[in-house]
DNA sequence: TAGATTGTTAATCGATTAACAATC
DNA sequence: TAGATTGTTAATCGATTAACAATC
């Protein structure tokens, strides 16, 4: 199949199929059906085969898909091979969370420089990267190749700094503030969001029993 | 309108307004149209009127919405009057950082005990919380009221920490571990699954240029 | 009033699922 | 071969967007 438009929902399913996928091979499992897949992750086999089908012809009819070599191509679609630089902003509790993760971003993504945006955090060691100030930003995204940034701020400074995260170059942000951010074309940004799944989670606490909005429901 | 099936896609929006709403709220803005919220949080007015819709008539024709009245109503939709105790298990960084946080998750959430599979960590203090051994969560779910849980532990770990706290009566889970979970009907999982938010944002880097499979597939 | 904006129905768009010929 | 499973087209389903009467 041509690669035409692939829709956002497809390439977020990649990443989890690629997860699976890893599994099976440190088990020694070297065929897999989308049958298979699809009881494991909670999917329809047909959209798997379709999920996979608009990157190339990866299977064997009548047989399944090769394991690794699924693994080998996916990872090619989503550019896992290149390493990838990440500038992280904010080291209040979270940031300073994922900088000492830092290799559970393992396998394509490594944070090497940290900013704060506070001048009293400058110099501070956060999993052996130095805390920098903002200013240094553009020179640092020059100076080691940084694609990536990632955003630990409040909310209030987190356009701010996506501002500064384009203008120094980098095209490609997560964001963990809750606030939605304006972008350029051109500039991907993605959300890590985990207080609106805590929300619309309470959202659904109870609701099997239809309780809400008694007044009219009905 | 009649509450009928209410999408997941229109509750997971319904976080997204709030917090706009609440800035506003903050600034003195007492009216608010679709079309301004859609500016701010590029989304289509015709589609926020909808979402709201579906939960009541909460708009003025010819003028818009009252921010403090639909505050409310939101609220009151995902239930953020009630407060909701959480148990948070996992003690790595991550689950640290939540721990201490905390108050982030400010409205109606708390993090009210936490757990960790190793013993050795038992008794360990994080922000005023003790770390208990994983034998006394289902007593803990009892005592405290506990209606949700956090699972911050290895990826292979997981399932077994969501079917325990299945098992201990808790019917809503946050999951930040980068694996598929099953549940049980009546049991919601979340994810917050900002490792494929990566690896997705990954797929999207230089992808402007349409440089991806030169080659056609094989 | 005249202009603005909602609530809601109808039209459109896109994504998921079913079905099946091809073929291993 | 006979059974299994892909790749792909067609059918279905659901979500988004447009349009507009109601009305503030």
């Amino acid at each position: 199949m041509k690669p035409n438009k692939i829709s956002e929902a497809v390439v977020r399913r990649l990443p989890v199929y690629l997860r699976f996928l890893n599994e099976l091979s440190a088990s020694r499992i070297q065929t897999v059906s989308s049958q298979d897949l699809g009881e494991k992750l909670d999917l329809n086999p047909a959209q798997i085969r379709k999920d996979l089908a608009y990157f190339g012809e990866f299977g064997r009819k009548g047989v399944g898909y090769n394991v690794d070599y699924l693994i080998e191509k996916i990872r090619q679609i989503l550019k896992l091979d290149k390493m990838m630089h990440v500038a992280l902003v904010g080291t209040g509790n979270l940031g300073r969370a994922l900088c000492n993760y830092n290799m559970y971003i393992k396998d394509n993504m490594k944070i090497v420089s940290v900013f704060d945006a506070d001048e009293s955090k400058k110099g501070t060691l956060i999993n052996q990267l130095t805390v920098q100030p903002m200013q240094e930003l553009s020179a640092a995204v020059k100076q080691h190749d940084i694609s990536v940034g990632i955003i630990t701020v409040p909310s209030a400074e987190a356009q701010n700094v996506a501002d500064q995260f384009v203008a120094a170059g980098i095209r490609g942000i997560l964001n963990f503030a809750p606030v939605v951010l304006k972008s350029i074309p051109g500039v991907r940004i993605h959300h890590a969001d985990f207080t609106a799944e805590l929300l619309s989670l309470a959202y659904y606490m109870d609701h099997i029993n239809g309780s809400l909005n008694g007044e009219e429901s009905q």
